[in-house]
DNA sequence: GTGAAAGCGCTAACAG
DNA sequence: CTGTTAGCGCTTTCAC
């Protein structure tokens, strides 16, 4: 990694003082706006500045106030819309309070997520923001207790002392089940991709808590595991489908998968709400234009964004005390028209 | 914007070299791998690393070294699945170069923008990519010019001195107008959700020059712009079935338009490729596992990443001369199974 | 091969 | 109110 040839020497506060006829002490003061500066030499610096086109060397800045004013952001993956959507909104208040972020993906790559919370921790980032894939490596949990650094882990339930704020997938669940229990259905299908993190496992529990909350047997095989993440879930709903006990309610987690398991259904030739119900697990554009809309478990990005940021915000400002602090964010239920009463003739 | 508190100081290379018993010198020697060390003198420097859990401070020589070893990315929004993709791929190249991303959204605000690219200067950034949405406000062009940092702006054409990578959507369009009237279709409707950036008026000129390299009439009323860029197509589109000359093919531009086209056909009792053919231009990832799988106009964005990386490194190494350098990416047609012969009967 | 010292651009404490 | 100065942590001459 060869280092880049040095870029020329720009203009600095000296340039400024000197064009000004002032000392650089004061030159500093105006900028940084601190008192105890007359009206002209305020004057005189601020045309040297404009003359000049100065910037502050943030470089310099940083090394002397040990602040980069920058927080580094390590999500899974960004090409995730739920990222996209989170980091957009972090973004939003972060940059509002005067912070530039630094994103990285950390792909699920353990050694990777630890290499990225070492380069957040020797750039000095002044706070980290984390939803790491690599929820339950030891050594990942360890790169963050040891960051020393304000952080706060976003829909991840690590041992690290670090601030969090926890989505209730389990409560959102067995809202689902019960919506649709309520609607008559006794046989829930539950198609999901992966079960690798937290989410996951603890949609997959508050599903089978919300079947016994509603004394409701559960058919293991209806719950559908994909493979892999990526892995196309149309073969596995369209088999679901053509079975003589078929569910009479589909719930998909998941982007992709939802859109697999609209395809499986029309392709049957069944009908939403009418022939089979389904509720999406996450709520990406397409499924409120639907037609007809799906029904979906959603979690307010806005709102994590806001939590998330407050508490990172309040830590960083040495407002927050020793202990972590964890809040809960309420997935939400919106109903739309994908549900209906289950079919008697299944 | 108050300063946060300062953090307290950590381990800095002279408590290194103090510890080694070495000078501060030798200290750095070890550290940045140069000549002239004796392997004693290396071995205590190293020890003392491991046991003081030392790692330089980045601001510090950012400021020695005049290299941040970071780069900018301003992007119109990351949401937008395509510069999602498009920024993981990037940071694949740059992070493998030793670089760290500064992703900012511009959100097409131009004071944003510019304030973004001013940030990106002051932060002493070497180098910056952007896809800004202001693509032809005056005072973004001159920011971008007045930078200062080697620039290569993506899918944008600016009129700045800066290197850019630019997708051949004209013949992009006509590729795909060729393959419908090759079919045998007279009546093709595109579907947009708006117009306000290069890209969109560059697919909707090669539409229209498509139509005339086929000596096809375009009606222009085929062509729905639709009014904001959320704005749902549903209701356009299946106007537009109902019509007594209703066209043979539909080209959906855009994530969220085409799942509102393929909505409407379904809505409409039409079937794809019988009844109506369909070209998505963009391919997300829906569009391939659609049934039956779409047909898609998808530029390479490793592709892009790959050139787009190539030019910003070997710029920042000082080995591209003054000249600014243009790189052509092509769109390339996935033929799939939307498409079939035009229907007589209409 | 190693140590001492200068200086990157800036802020803040201090003296006037 | 203003100027001078130390020093943030690091790299890199320059002597030895």
């Amino acid at each position: 990694m060869p280092r880049p040839p040095q870029k020329p020497r720009s203009v600095s506060i000296r340039d400024v003082a000197e064009l000004a006829g002032v000392s650089l002490g004061s030159a500093s003061r105006v900028i940084n706006k601190v008192a105890n500066v007359s009206a002209a030499t305020r004057e005189k610096v601020e045309q040297a500045i404009a003359a000049l086109g100065y910037r502050p060397n943030h470089a310099a800045q940083s090394l002397r106030l040990r602040s980069t004013r920058t927080i580094g952001c390590l999500l899974s993956d960004v090409t995730n819309p739920l990222y996209a959507k989170l980091f957009r909104a972090l973004e939003e208040r972060l940059r509002a309070a005067g912070y530039m972020m630094l994103l990285a993906n950390g792909l699920n790559l353990a050694e990777r997520e630890i290499d990225i919370l070492g380069t957040f921790k020797s750039r000095g980032m002044d706070g980290v923001l984390i939803a790491p894939g690599s929820e339950r490596d030891p050594q990942v949990l360890a790169a963050i207790r040891e960051l020393g650094i304000p952080t706060v882990i976003l829909d991840r339930d690590m041992d690290t002392r670090s601030d969090c704020v926890l989505f209730d997938h389990v409560p959102g669940m067995k809202r689902v089940v019960a919506h649709l229990a309520g609607l008559g259905h006794r046989r829930i299908a539950l198609i999901v991709s992966q079960s690798a993190n937290r989410p996951m496992r603890r949609r997959i529990e508050g599903f089978r808590s919300g079947h016994k909350a509603q004394g409701l047997a559960l058919d293991d095989t209806l719950i559908v595991q994909l493979p892999h993440a990526m892995s196309p879930a149309y073969e596995a709903v369209h088999t679901l489908l053509q079975r003589a006990d078929r569910p009479t309610a589909l719930v998909a987690m998941g982007t992709n998968v939802l859109s697999d398991t609209l395809n499986a259904i029309n392709a049957s030739g069944l009908r939403i709400p009418h022939d089979i119900s389904v509720v999406s697990i996450g709520d990406p554009d397409f499924a409120a234009s639907h037609v007809p809309p799906i029904s979906s478990l959603r979690v307010d990005l806005d709102q994590v964004a806001e939590l998330g940021s407050e508490l990172l915000l309040s830590r960083m400002r040495g407002e927050a005390g020793d202990a972590a602090r964890t809040v809960h964010v309420t997935n939400t239920f919106v109903e739309r028209a994908s549900c209906g009463p289950a079919l008697r003739s299944v």
